[in-house]
DNA sequence: ATGACACAGAAACTGTGA
């Protein structure tokens, strides 16, 4: 099985090469994040083409998380236990749209969109902390399954994950804190997959649209793959589809994308 | 060349992202 994250930047205004992707690079699911719509709104034509089904789930033009499957999709949830919600001060607290779980082809998939952070001081880094917290206590009910935790974690847990820690736009990535939370998620009995299967130095997976980031390679490496034993086992390949960074209409991250060995029937 | 922000929704700008 091929399986795969994106952080797409608008699913409708990147359906047509999400689409193509899929279908060149034999992707049998494909956990997205932010899809920036409501599943009314998802091209599920697009996608059925191509023989995919879609769940989705939005609330609104922000966030939203979605999975695009050939090997069925089961038993979706739109949030996991304990998931913090946010909101602004006087405003009713949400629960938002970044998790979606289900199952494909015997794997249980959860696209997962972190929480940003938006600087060290804003109540937004304290629902990012408490959001991998939170995550960090439901995987430990997933650990004993054939489970993966894919998606944008906006966090650079290492040095060598960022161009420029100093960056002052990626403080709540790089914080001590977000790597402390992020590093947690392996307490529950999860391995992050991507970590032996890359090259340590400037392999990233995000580039700013500005300051000609991409072709300098300046980026992050923020989207990231944590397996249960069951599919740490399974683990044949990992890869970083740089290319699709490339031209007009890209989105800031590329897919990172998984290939499991097949169980006997 | 891999190239100089993008998206959505509301309203001709603002919020958000990282």
């Amino acid at each position: 099985m091929r399986l795969a994250t994106w952080n797409v930047n608008s699913l409708r205004a990147r359906v047509d090469r999400v689409v193509d992707y899929l279908v060149r690079e034999d992707i049998d699911v494909l956990a997205m994040q932010e899809i920036k719509c409501t599943p009314a709104q998802v091209p599920l034509a697009a996608f059925a083409e191509a023989g995919y089904e879609v769940a989705a789930h939005g609330l609104n033009q922000w966030n939203g998380v979605a999975i695009a499957s050939r090997r069925g999709i089961a038993d979706v949830e739109t949030s996991f236990a304990g998931q913090p919600a946010f909101g602004k001060p006087g405003q009713d607290a949400v629960v938002e749209a970044r998790a979606l779980g289900a199952t494909c082809g015997g794997v249980r998939v959860w696209s997962l969109y972190v929480p940003n952070g938006r600087g060290l001081d804003d109540p937004h880094y304290a629902y990012k902390l408490e959001f991998l917290r939170a995550l960090r206590e439901a995987a430990r009910g997933w650990a004993d399954g054939t489970t993966v935790l894919v998606g944008d974690f906006n966090v650079a847990p290492l040095p060598t994950d960022i161009w420029d820690e100093s960056d002052p736009s990626a403080a709540t990535h790089v914080s001590p804190e977000s790597r402390a939370a992020f590093a947690a998620l392996a307490e529950a009995g999860f391995t992050e997959l991507s970590r032996r299967e890359l090259p340590a130095e400037r392999t990233y997976t995000f580039w700013d649209y500005t300051q000609l980031r991409f072709p300098r390679n300046e980026g992050m490496r923020i989207d990231f793959a944590w397996g249960s034993p069951a599919v740490a086992q399974r683990l044949t390949a990992l890869s970083v589809d740089r290319d699709e960074r490339k031209g007009k209409g890209a989105s800031d991250h590329v897919p990172v994308v998984l290939t499991l060995a097949e169980v006997e029937p």
